[in-house]
This record gives C-alpha cells, structure tokens and sequence, in this order.
DNA sequence: ACATTTACTTGATTCGGATCAAGAAAACTT
DNA sequence: AAGTTTTCTTGATCCGAATCAAGTAAATGT
C-alpha cells in the first residue's frame, strides 16, 4: 500500500476492504462472464488468470502473488473477462470498486495508488508479449523463473529456491509452450548446472547463466 | 468521450487538453526512457508501440488509431516504457496527466471513463497474449486483419478495404511472425480467394473464412 | 496400504515457421 | 526520368518445438 499518508488517511482506505475470503486451491475466486463488482487484493496464497478462446484452447495470462491485486479485467465492461483460479489455498480481500473509485476522488494518494496499479500490469504484460513473440523455449524458461524468484524475493523468501505452485502444462500455457517442451527445457537446464529439479521444488544454482540466456551478451 | 454529462462538465473535460500536437510519419510522439508526463489522444493518423529488450530485439505492442489513447505505460514509474511512432502524419491531443488526475476527483464519469481506458488495455493485450500464445500464423494473420478492419469500420470505413499503414515487417513483430512468413501467408489467403492483396492494399473477400480460420468449427 | 488418478519425464518423429537467398516491385531521391 | 533504397514475394533448406507414445513418479482417495 501505498507511503506518504495521514493515519486519518490510512483508516479510511481500510474502509475500503468490505470483506475477506478465503479461496481453497483449485477454485475459483472469479470467472469469465461473473459481474465485476470487485478488486482483489491478494493476502496469501497464489493464483493463475486466464482466458480462454471460443474452441477449447486457454491461455494462462500470469501469476499473482500476495500483495498483487487482480480483477482488474472487469472494469472495462462490468464483466470479468477471465478466470483467476486459486493455486494454493488463498485469501483476498475484496475491494469493492465503487468504494475504490468514491474513495480515490478524495485521497489523492489512493488515487494515483490505482493508477499505478493499472498501468504495472500494462507494462508487464509487454513484457510478456516480448516475451511470447520473440524467444526461443529456453529464454521463456529462463525469464520466468527469474521473474518469479525475483518476485519472491521482494517478499522475504530465497533468491535461489522455490517451490511451482503451477503445473508444467500451466506454466507452458502462459509461455506459450507445451508441457514437454516446459519438462525438457528444465532438464536440459538441470544437465547444465543451472538449476537442480526434482518436480515443483527448483533451486538456482546459476542466477547469472539464466541472466545470459535471457539476454544473450554479445562478447565472450 | 464518455456521455451524460453536464456541459459545464464538458467544457471543463476539454481543459485537459493542454496542446495539439502533431507528429510526421516516421517520427517519434515519446520513446523509452523520456519522463511521462501527458497520455496522447489519437485525432488523426496512425501509431505503432513497441518495446526493445537489451539485446536488439523488439516487439510492436501495438497499433494506435484515431480515437484511442496512448501513453498509459508511463504512469507506473513517471518514464515511459515504450516507443510511440508515427506511421502516417498524426495529429494528438496532449492531456497533461496530473489535470487528468485533478480533473477526474471531480468529474466522476471521467474518472470512470480513465479507468475503463486502462482496463480496456488490459484486456486488449489478453486477446494478443492469447493470439501469441496458442495461435499458429494463419490464425494469427487472420485475427489481426479482422481486428484492424473491426476498428476501422467502427471508424466510418469499408468493412472490406483497408489499407495498411504497417510493413510486412511491423505486422511480423506484432504477431511474432517473421515478414517472410507474414508475406507467404498473405499470399496464401489470397490464393484461396479469401481476400486481395496488392501492397499495403487488402480488399476482405470473406470475412467468414477469415473468422473460421481464428475459430475453427467443429462441425461441417 | 492399496488403487487410482494426476503430473512429469524422455524418446522418436513430424511439421510449421525461421533462415538463407535471390529477384521483383514500389517508393523515395535528386 | 534515372538511380537508389526500401519493401515485398517466392523458393530451398533447416531447425526448434509440437506431436505422438510409453513409462515413471507422485499425489489423492478409500
């Protein structure tokens, strides 16, 4: 949340929250075509968004994690227009926009809070698009996972170790590759060093060489 | 612009507008690394975005028409993340971010119509994570001639003709395709009388076919 | 503890799109 | 109008990832 506020300040934006909810894992906390009504900001556990497209195919559009915010989607159209699935037991809070909306007309810093919030996303998602529209399988691997330790690291947990809370097939939708192709790559990365796997539980034994093959260096 | 509102309201909207500015063809309207401060209303012309990774590589995020808006990848970090260029001369509405923010705590459809513009982004780069995710290059050419004539028609032009402002090269990096692949698919559709191709020229002979190429039918 | 399901790995083969290459057609220059 | 540059097309070949297939390991349920 956001720094810079008055505790008067601070006390309203707790307003904001109207409930908490606990998610099991595997269920749904909102799904394509619901009424949006709500944000969600994410307590604990972890989820996948995704969309799907009129024939069966689907599309992991990412993870969050705690303290990420998801719904966004709706605002739009009143109208969810993915599935944020539980990949852990979970809790959010649930943020009901019109409160949102009503309270950043008056806390300017609330105000730019959500603006940020929304233009994050939009950023990230280039990068997933640089992503999916311009790497070979191995940078894909290699960018996600040093995305999600990244990740984890900023909320206190190792730069080198983590546990997938997603499926091989879950972590190829969104890299746009096939589970095989996910499973290969890992070993191949195993084989060379890089990083030891014995399925979910992956430790980084070479931050850098995953550095170079995201960003190949022109010399040496 | 958003609707129902007063003309006081309305008078006071066009105050956002600091500066029309306008951009020859091939020049840049803002590029990665400038400080962010205005998002761009589109009047005329035509725009591409696209980000660079370290090594050379980049990616076209997107084409901009008359009507939309761009600039939101700045308001995260106060820089903007990506290249803005012009594909054809351009004219923009400059709005000052910070009288966005002032003007929308009072203007509440404006504030919702900021917030629809963002998410509506947001959903957009699903559709094309989806596209580069899971889509092979006919369905991918296929979708982004439906979509561009989809726009271009809600625009007041042909359903059918359209003339492309992008090379084969800009439509290649958009769907991660290589302009070879770009071209040779072109080349395939018209074959199979799905549409003409002369250049920059595309006349849609079937949109049908085009439709049932991005979503296959199960039957028949 | 056992059976069942789900998730993961690895191998063999295929295929779509990339790459390499050359030439043609437009679009700018001057 | 002629020359230059950029853009586009088409062909031949290659390669990375998909697909098909089989088997193993782990998680879940009873």
């Amino acid at each position: 949340m956001p720094i810079g506020l008055s505790t008067e300040e601070l006390d309203r934006i707790d307003l904001i929250v109207a409930a908490r909810r606990k998610i099991k894992r595997g269920t749904v906390l909102f799904r394509n075509g619901e009424k949006f009504t709500s944000l969600y900001a994410i307590r604990t556990g972890f989820f996948k968004t995704c969309i799907a497209s009129e024939d069966g195919r689907d599309q992991v559009t990412g993870f969050q994690m705690a303290g990420e915010v998801i719904g966004l989607d709706g605002i739009v159209n009143d109208i969810h227009t993915c599935d944020a699935i539980a990949l852990e037991d979970a809790e959010v809070c649930v943020m009901p926009f019109e409160r949102i909306e009503e309270l950043s007309r008056e806390v300017n810093a609330l105000q730019r809070h959500v603006h940020k919030i929304m233009s994050r996303e939009i950023v990230r998602e280039h990068g997933v698009m640089l992503l999916l529209g311009s790497m070979r399988a191995e940078e894909r691997l290699a960018s996600f996972l040093l995305n999600l330790v990244q990740r984890l690291h900023a909320r206190g947990f190792s730069q080198s170790e983590l546990i997938l809370r997603m499926t091989r097939e879950e972590i190829g939708s969104f890299l746009g590759l096939k589970l095989e192709t996910v499973s290969r790559t890992f070993s191949k990365f195993a084989a060379e060093g890089i990083v030891e796997v014995k399925q979910r539980h992956v430790h980084i034994l070479n931050t850098d060489a995953l550095k170079d093959i995201v960003n190949p260096k022109a010399c040496h």
